[in-house]
DNA sequence: TGTACATCAGTGAACGCGCGTTCACTGATGTAC
DNA sequence: TGTACATCAGTGAACGCGCGTTCACTGATGTAC
């Protein structure tokens, strides 16, 4: 199959894998990305994926640290202030389920410290403690949106109106 | 093989079943639970497990409710001031992550409402909402322990002395 | 301008794996007469 | 007390599935002479 043919250019099928992972991501959650899957979409055999990821945990790091890349940018142009950036949060990861699960997931804690998804993390919180006034206020800040997310998302908490709550919680 | 042999008594294989699923549940984490595995550390075939659950889903079920009554016990025993509750849900948290994963994960959302899981968790709130002024300033505060329940146990917040941290937040 | 060659992103077939679930069955148990 | 029978918790073999990963390979591309 020639490049022409294909219809991607040089380098394009990472792209497409991480976009077909994606959609996966969104459609089926955390668990129903799969390597295979992502290569069927693209069009590709399941051994192309491997020229371009080391292995499915490679394929899953870059796509966090990709979201992880535009959920920061997100949170910046919420506003600097801390009830925007709250709310914002959780508003992502309602919007975004499978996205918050992966980015917030046991991935983040297998990875080594100073690599690219560790840092990509860091960078969120940092966009909270520089909106609080110490940083243990931002910690507690950060865990409770962190956690109401979780809670609205699994159904812990069941709530009609979830932009309301939020909106009332985050004050 | 006869009830002597196998060391069960009758309708004793229900709970075997359970204990083996949580022992796959405390080392190896959420998606470690199998049906096929736990009937083998059971001592038991596969089909077996189907004479005491439906399905799979059952069997994650009956384990969340089970842990859902022993985490309230537990917070129970914490003492009736909210800081004390809001220590012991994150220490448990840390102490069990698979159980605390499944208690709290996306087989919650599944289960219709008033079903044994659904009203386990709800009981879990209203110990909190208990020991909080208002409904709002509950939500606020399960969010946070919940959230920081989370980030630790995902690495996201990476800290050596987790139990000094929990001291320090959580006042 | 034409030819030989190295590169390298893909193919397609196969590997071994463990899973959830179903099925016809067996054999021990407790009950009714 | 003994016998016929229903019950039902188990067996073991099989089903189809999709997965991650490896392998020898092909064929298009770009480069060096």
């Amino acid at each position: 199959m020639s490049t022409s043919e294909r219809g991607y250019h040089h380098g394009d099928l990472r792209t497409a894998l991480l976009d077909a992972a994606d959609t996966l991501l969104d459609s089926g959650g955390d668990g129903a990305v799969s390597l295979r899957e992502a290569a069927r979409m693209a069009g590709v055999s399941p051994a192309a994926a491997y020229r371009h990821f080391a292995d499915k945990e490679a394929l899953l790091g870059a796509l966090a640290a990709r979201h992880f890349a535009a959920f920061g940018l997100a949170l910046g142009q919420a506003g600097g202030s801390r009830t925007a950036l709250g709310r914002a949060y959780i508003r992502f990861a309602l919007a975004r389920p499978g996205r918050f699960r992966l980015m917030f997931g046991p991935l983040l804690g297998r990875v080594e410290p100073g690599s690219p998804l560790a840092r990509a993390a860091e960078a969120t919180f940092a966009g909270i403690e520089a909106a609080s006034p110490t940083r243990d206020d931002a910690l507690r800040a950060w865990g409770m949106v962190h956690g109401l997310s979780h809670l609205l998302l699994d159904g812990a908490i069941r709530e009609k109106d979830a932009d309301a709550l939020i909106d009332r919680l985050i004050v």
